[in-house]
DNA sequence: GTATATTAGTTTGCATGCAAACTAAATTGC
DNA sequence: GCAATTTAGTTTGCATGCAAACTAATATAC
């Protein structure tokens, strides 16, 4: 039978599948050198944004699942990037604070993003802007 | 100091990540009443439109690890979806063909993209042909 | 023709992604 | 004020994604 509709070439999930994984594939090369794997990056980056922040925040920054969260962070822990704090007020809640290791990572990661756009020389800036306000379109029905 | 280019609303693979997992997550629903996962579902799809090739074959259209497939397939198998069949010719290589359960699956799965778009009715059908467009620019270098 | 290299798949070890069940703490209802 | 509900995180079980090591079979080199 074979519908037009299921054909491969006609899935944008499908797209999106090998691009994420492509591109989460190209920072791995880039984050071993910080010994950060992609997701912890993240994490990283919404802190470096953003410090002292509960955990419930950060999975909303990032749209990291709260399960694997709670290993990434112990992770980073570990590392000594991070340190993580009950709240006073409302102790279910955790805070979640960069340490000198972490905040000092930043400046070692600062050039990242140009590494990754220099990997695709042969989309221009304008047309990266494109692909983020249509990824934005998608992601609000989300 | 909280480097612009390291914000996360300016990252391109975050905006990837969080719409390939956001979308994956939307099949989820709809692959159960088949009891089929994502790349299971990928799979099947590659297979409907070319059937009786080899893994090798199959992980370049989909793209799917080595790895991971040799798992994919076994759990198709026990589904009776598939099977596998040593190359006479080369006793390294393996085909996958469906069986009559998998073929029968297809018309089933045939309104699901449809089902998908649904949910994404904000996203005119032109907007879907550009980020396809992009996402094979950025696809090309990888 | 045999040693070497390459190819096709599998296995392993680790790190998520995800749904669901679970715990502890704070809020609401009444 | 206490029971019922909600909220914040953790744990569990399963399914990948990925790199690297490994096996078996074929192709190349010489």
């Amino acid at each position: 039978m074979s519908y037009e509709q299921l054909k491969l070439k006609n899935q944008l999930c499908h797209r999106l599948y090998m691009a994420s994984n492509g591109i989460t594939r190209h920072y791995r090369s880039h984050l071993d050198t910080l010994d950060l794997t992609y997701p912890q990056y993240v994490v990283m980056m919404a802190l470096w944004e953003k410090d002292n922040i509960t955990i419930a925040q950060l999975v909303e920054l990032t749209a990291i699942d709260g399960g694997a969260m709670t290993l990434i962070l112990k992770k980073m822990v570990t590392k000594t990037l991070i340190q993580i704090a009950s709240d006073e007020n409302d102790k279910r809640k955790k805070c979640i604070r960069l340490l000198p290791q972490g905040i000092a990572l930043e400046e070692q990661a600062q050039h990242i993003p140009e590494l990754i756009k220099c990997g695709f020389s042969n989309v221009d800036e304008k047309e990266i802007s494109q692909l983020i306000c249509l990824l934005d379109k998608i992601l609000k029905h989300q």
